[in-house]
DNA sequence: TAAAAAAATGTGTGCGCACACAATGTGTTT
DNA sequence: AAACACATTGTGTGCGCACACATTTTTTTA
């Protein structure tokens, strides 16, 4: 009835408590005979010990690095980083601490500098988003030898694998948004795939993305009404975005809609705006305050989110399920692909993120 | 630094640690001067509580009541019930026990035994379904007098105010509707509003969608480019079912798309299915397997998902806050209105509702 | 003014676990 | 057979809190 603690089990198996707590941590110097009796009756009971008291008990502490984009570069790290910090302000009563490390999303060397830092640390777990995939490999190969475990986020890289990966199905985004696109428009219509501001040799996601909604079409026998134009834009000179833009729709009017890959759908709809655009139906990604903005004036008709928040929350979560509880975790934490709109997007902001949700 | 504890704050006031945790109790027995000196310094040096130890340290046992629809009758209740049995195993450790009360959804009587059970059972705390109005309002004074906390799921009402209601904001989901069906074809068009199998008058949250969706229209002035019709239907004879859409579908040939205000847009789409009509796109409600079919078949485009199980969850969970741990809780937890379609469904069923979000 | 009552404050214990340390037991060597 | 090493097992303490109980101080009463 009640819940077994080692006491029962050790009562049970006519050995002390210290006897028992050696076999369950698989400490060693318990003879052969009495480790297999104790262990069949742990199994037997179900033992399943009590969080609470473990957690309590123990006084070492634990030292996380995580490694983002710093969102004065770009504010869509902003998400990231209030996921991590709500994590690590819960952790903190476990004695966890987090440090944080960000650096330039646009800059590799950056990326490197920040991350020898977190080399140098010596934590006992690491949450990156390995943005850079050459210059994070040889990273994972020293963490590997240090034995520090690291979670990544935000972009899967499957080699080396990590403790854990939490992110987002990149590809089966690409297929929603393509159901969106043709729910949108059934009989066929002419699309722009954007891939704004972002190397794309160096970002496998965003390809992903493009592979999910061309093969949506594919799978669904329309590839032949669907016709899709690709695109990738940067927004260095911004005269020459507009440029390339202007090109692009000239010699297609026929477009209906535009799927952006990344963050930067607000991009386009400020260029729709400025140009009296008005036909073209929008499908971005990310509930960025500029995305938000088109959002609800119905310029932006759907986001996909990628729960940013939350992925810094779990990934930080993961660390510390992993390392302080040791509890199984999940190689891989897929988070749901979000349709947002104008009429539902208040239920996937802010922290109502991770108040409201599992 | 370090979190701080009882015995910091006692030290800092040249008090016990009994006396402060008299103050953080307001169990009295403490002089005036002394209790505001000691609450000055919670303030100060912002403590916060250990809720393990907390935990660990109470021997009292909580006996709550959840009382639900019965899966036999209706398999929606599958997910608040597996919901519940999770939160009400997690919370078993904190000396928690949940007794499950189901009743026919289908039979106020059977609602009423049910509660009359609850009641007998004296629990600490209650978590409900209320579904029928009129036969629940009893309830909510005698168990207001008996000191029960209640906390409401699944059907909003707010009088007596509960502890808590967990659901959605049924008003809302019917703009999110709205919202798919004019993003589906902007140049207007033809719906059925459909209320299946409910006692309209007895359920506030189907007009409630009704509303959301049709105010969708008036508030973006589209009301006279949309017509709306409106159903009640009753399965109960499924003769009278099939002869009630023939009609319905034979004197409105133009309509487009089918809103269905329950969990049975199943049943619409069989219909469909059997008259070899598919040019009229569903939008419903509830991931329930008759619906899953139909989605994944491509008879239904949308289904909006009410996490049933979060429900649930959450439910047992602002029980166990509010009386284990003293936690503040929130009146309304409103859960994200999902938009779900076959292309993200996998991220929304089963207990991924559980382990991938917050 | 001493005793009794009441108010205010302090002390000690257990919750279940981890871990350091102490205490056995077993076998080997001299 | 004593002395030793080593394998195995048992014991005790603290983590932070809640709560019962003990103690001290203040106030009231006779």
């Amino acid at each position: 009835m009640k819940n077994i603690r080692i006491k029962d089990i050790a009562v049970k198996a006519k050995v002390s408590a210290g006897t028992v707590d050696r076999v369950l941590h698989d400490r060693g110097n318990v003879s052969e005979k009495v480790k297999e009796r104790i262990l069949k009756i742990i199994e037997e009971m179900n033992y399943e010990p009590n969080l609470m008291a473990r957690a309590l008990g123990t006084k070492k502490e634990f030292h996380f690095v995580a490694l983002i984009g710093d969102p004065r570069y770009d504010a869509y790290w902003l998400d990231p980083k209030a996921g991590i910090q709500k994590a690590a302000k819960e952790a903190r009563q476990y004695g966890v601490k987090v440090t944080l490390l960000m650096f330039n999303p646009y800059d590799p060397g950056s990326f490197v500098k920040k991350a020898e830092e977190a080399s140098k640390l010596n934590p006992e777990g690491i949450l990156l988003a390995p943005m850079f995939y050459r210059e994070v490999l040889p990273f994972f190969e020293a963490w590997k030898k240090q034995e520090i475990p690291f979670v990544l986020f935000n972009t899967q890289i499957a080699e080396f694998d990590p403790l854990s990966y939490i992110g987002q199905d990149s590809y089966q985004s690409g297929q929603v948004a393509g159901k969106l696109i043709h729910y949108g428009q059934p009989q066929g219509s002419s699309i722009l795939i954007a891939h704004i501001d972002e190397e794309i040799s160096n970002s496998a996601h965003l390809t992903k993305k493009e592979q999910g909604l061309r093969n949506y079409f594919i799978q669904n026998n329309l590839d032949h009404q669907y016709e899709i134009i690709k695109a990738e834009l940067n927004l260095r000179n911004y005269a020459m975005f507009v440029e390339q833009l202007d090109s692009i729709f000239e010699s297609n009017p026929q477009l209906q809609f535009c799927f952006v890959t990344t963050s930067k759908a607000f991009e386009i709809a400020k260029y729709f705006e400025q140009k009296f655009i008005n036909h073209i139906r929008i499908v971005g990604y990310d509930l960025i305050p500029q995305n938000l903005h088109y959002l609800n004036k119905g310029a932006i008709s759907f986001l996909i989110n990628q729960n940013p928040l939350g992925q810094g929350y779990w990934g930080i979560n993961q660390l510390v399920n992993h390392l302080v509880f040791k509890k199984e975790i999940s190689a891989i934490k897929f988070l749901p692909l979000d349709i947002v709109t104008k009429e539902n997007l208040n239920y996937y902001i802010e922290d109502s993120m991770l108040h409201n949700r599992f």
